[in-house]
DNA sequence: CAAACAAACTAACAAGTGTTAGTTTTATGT
DNA sequence: ACATAAAACTAACACTTGTTAGTTTGTTTG
């Protein structure tokens, strides 16, 4: 982690304030103070506040986007597309524990990028929602409705942030099977 | 709605303009403009914005600590206290649809109340997954780890606040049977 | 060594923050 | 009509906000 630049360094100790405090209530002094700096020389590697949110979230969200991209354009059953969903938020959400904290409580403070990003997240939610209709017409989800399925699971995959960090050790794959298990199979104990 | 006191109608349209903006972000002056005065005024009626958020989120924290005592109460099946528990927040969600966004996120933000609001939350934490493991002993439940059902589970419960509101007209028995059915059943088709 | 550059610093700004004090308006009950 | 109380107002406060300008320090390169 010694050849990240100084301003990704900003960039991901502003995350983590970001997760514990919310982007409007950490300040440039905050940020400068944890950097063990003074709050003006942060401007020598950064434009804006705006621009580091702008920085953390998108990175993110694009990451998403990609993955939904290569999923999408595989020959996969419908069920292991969401399992490969599951993964891919398993993945992303390990790698980017601040950053999806931002992500999920802080867009709204998107300024110029906040059209491109809710354009992101829409197609995201449009992709997933097809792919349980496809599930569905093809016999191998249960006909209830895909918006209530899909924010039933989305929600969840979107709090893995909150959750994954409060393991001891975290087995990504043990994760990504049990969460399979459970938003897919259900918890009820079959006979 | 009209016998609500002055002080209930800022604390309802200040929970409004919490959860578009988050705690930090929103001004009194914010406030008082919405509320058609000025700043100062809103101070006959509130002792401080500290106080506002601490009614939010306590009054609700208290509910689900009442509906979890009642549910863990009861002679009720495991399976059948999750069901209850599920109507339990869809019932308290969309009754406070605001309110569960500052409860959501700005908790951290509590000063004086943010040791009580934890205890509550563990508390509710706990009994949540007592029932699981219970579940689990009498062979209701598959042995899957509690804590990774809990966390699906209750994440997409506590979710539910930014989801019903999108619902053209909010069949709320609708939606808890449906949210039953995905949560406890899973998606897979059974043959 | 000297030149060049990156990255820290001090000082200051204009605007916005929650809140208080004191005053005026508006409605209520006798 | 008048006293009372509720609820609005104006003005101001001390402090914090993001950001800029200009300067100094330290390190690399020719």
């Amino acid at each position: 982690m010694e050849n990240e630049t100084r301003q990704e360094e900003i960039i991901r100790v502003a995350a983590k304030l970001f997760k514990e405090k919310g982007y409007s209530a950490v300040t440039m002094r905050d940020l400068a103070t944890t950097m063990n700096m003074k709050a003006a020389s942060l401007y020598n590697h950064i434009n804006s506040k705006q621009e580091i949110l702008e920085k953390i979230i998108m990175r993110i969200a694009r990451k998403f986007s990609v993955g939904m991209a290569t999923v999408k354009s595989s020959n996969d059953s419908c069920i292991v597309k969401l399992k490969k969903i599951i993964a891919l938020h398993v993945e992303v959400s390990s790698q980017n524990i601040y950053g999806m904290a931002a992500l999920n409580h802080d867009w709204m403070h998107l300024e110029a990028q906040l059209g491109p990003y809710k354009k992101l997240r829409s197609d995201y939610e449009n992709d997933f929602k097809e792919i349980l209709k496809e599930g569905i017409a093809a016999g191998e989800i249960s006909p209830i409705k895909p918006d209530v399925m899909m924010f039933s699971i989305l929600t969840t995959l979107r709090s893995l942030y909150l959750w994954i960090p409060k393991k001891e050790v975290i087995h990504l794959e043990e994760l990504t099977n049990n969460l399979s298990k459970i938003l897919i199979n259900g918890i009820i104990k079959e006979n």
